[in-house]
DNA sequence: GAGGTGAATGGCACTCAGTGCGCTCCAGGC
DNA sequence: GCCTGGAGCGCACTGAGTGCCATTCACCTC
């Protein structure tokens, strides 16, 4: 008998992040044990572990391949983009896959706030997209001076702007507008490092400002500067 | 007999600490169990974990000491200097701490740069100074616009400059001038965000001339050559 | 339709990290 | 001498993660 003709691709998988994720719920992670978990699900414990490297994998399904997706993008971009505003992109993929599922997203977020091993677990994993990131900058950035340096912080900080708009839209049940306080928060991370931003896309050709210092003033002035002069317009 | 009057505070974590770095060293992490460390020592294995809660703590023996010296300097910070510039300062601290043991620090790099469980394990602690960052500047910007936001960011970048210029050391086996490089990337990040605040009192006001250029380049290109002319001086 | 093949799954036994508990031993105060 | 508290030790136990092999099932070939 055939009761589910949908046993295409991985109902396991999901089934095994279902019943994980029921038992966290109800009894917390440390209380509940791989084997609560392939009881409530059905199916051996070995099997577990061929799906998840480990307990705390089942935690954070997809983002092995939001990581791909990530990557490819980057990987995709030409030359004649702004490294930044690619990688300001690239971090909005991110986002995206937290907004798709608010209500498991919310719950992953109440999870990992309690539980220290998930939170280490997590930063590994963002730690890994701001690697992606700075990967990518290094090469844009290769024969400029500080390089490497320049791409680092700017992943950091691309990843932190992300990380403050992500949590601040957890913190509200998924309530508010993500996308939106990405953006503002970007916005602020282009102000600080990539001087302003063109609205999107199509920056080509509109009035330049050119900011020439002679003598020894401070970089943040000049910055300072530039923002003053290109707010006016 | 006496052969050891130093044996005051804690011989037997020091011990513990050579032992398991011995065997990590000769042998590798995964392949050192904690029963092959307390063999070593000569102790009980039930002690091992008296001293540190982990496997992995043994790696970082001094890292709470650094956190807790590091989150009292910002705790006795006074409102009157810059905050950046205080938190560049508290990383100082944490840099330090690698310095004063080169070999040392030059060792358990190495360890952590191949198992991927260490690195975990180190992005958390790197993660608790952050926080630190965060946290002291989200109470002095408390009152600004995009506080929490600024706070985040700037800390990110803070801790990403701290983390290039201790790498680019550690991989040169302790050889540079770690204390050099982590001022020069300082600068950098200073100079992104101390935005309207004069970094430390003295430098006000030098000739800065706008020009308006009217060709057509993109935005982001005509900044990246205005950063490249600056930095020429 | 018989048989073969390979992938997916289950079961079992094993290692090892980490914990709880109770024991001994030793230093110091009364 | 005795009591007491802390430091160390031993032991047994839980639970994560792994290697190995048997089973099953789908599909393919002859």
């Amino acid at each position: 008998m055939k009761t589910e003709p949908a046993a295409t691709r991985p109902p396991m998988r999901d089934a095994l992040v279902a019943a994980a994720f029921q038992l966290f719920l109800e009894r917390g992670y440390e209380q509940t044990t791989v084997d609560d978990i392939v009881a409530l699900a059905g199916v051996g414990r070995r099997s577990f572990f061929r799906y998840f490297p480990s307990k705390e994998d089942v935690v954070f399904p997809d983002h092995e391949r939001c990581l791909a997706e990530m990557t490819a993008f980057l990987a995709e971009s030409t030359d004649d983009q702004d490294p930044v505003r690619r990688v300001c992109d690239a971090v909005r993929i991110v986002l995206r896959m937290y907004t798709e599922n608010p209500t498991f997203s919310v719950q992953r977020y109440r999870l990992t706030k309690k539980v220290p091993g998930l939170r280490a677990y997590e930063l590994s994993v963002v730690w890994r997209y701001e690697r992606a990131f700075a990967d990518y900058l290094r090469g844009r950035l290769a024969g400029r001076q500080d390089g490497t340096l320049r791409a680092d912080v700017i992943a950091a900080a691309v990843a932190a702007a992300h990380n403050n708009a992500l949590r601040s839209w957890l913190r509200s049940d998924g309530q508010g507008d993500a996308s939106a306080a990405l953006d503002h928060a970007l916005g602020y991370v282009q102000s600080a490092f990539s001087g302003p931003s063109a609205p999107d896309g199509e920056e080509e050709t509109e009035d330049v400002v050119v900011v020439v210092s002679r003598r020894g003033a401070p970089l943040w002035r000049v910055v300072q500067e530039i923002e003053g002069a290109l707010e006016k317009e």
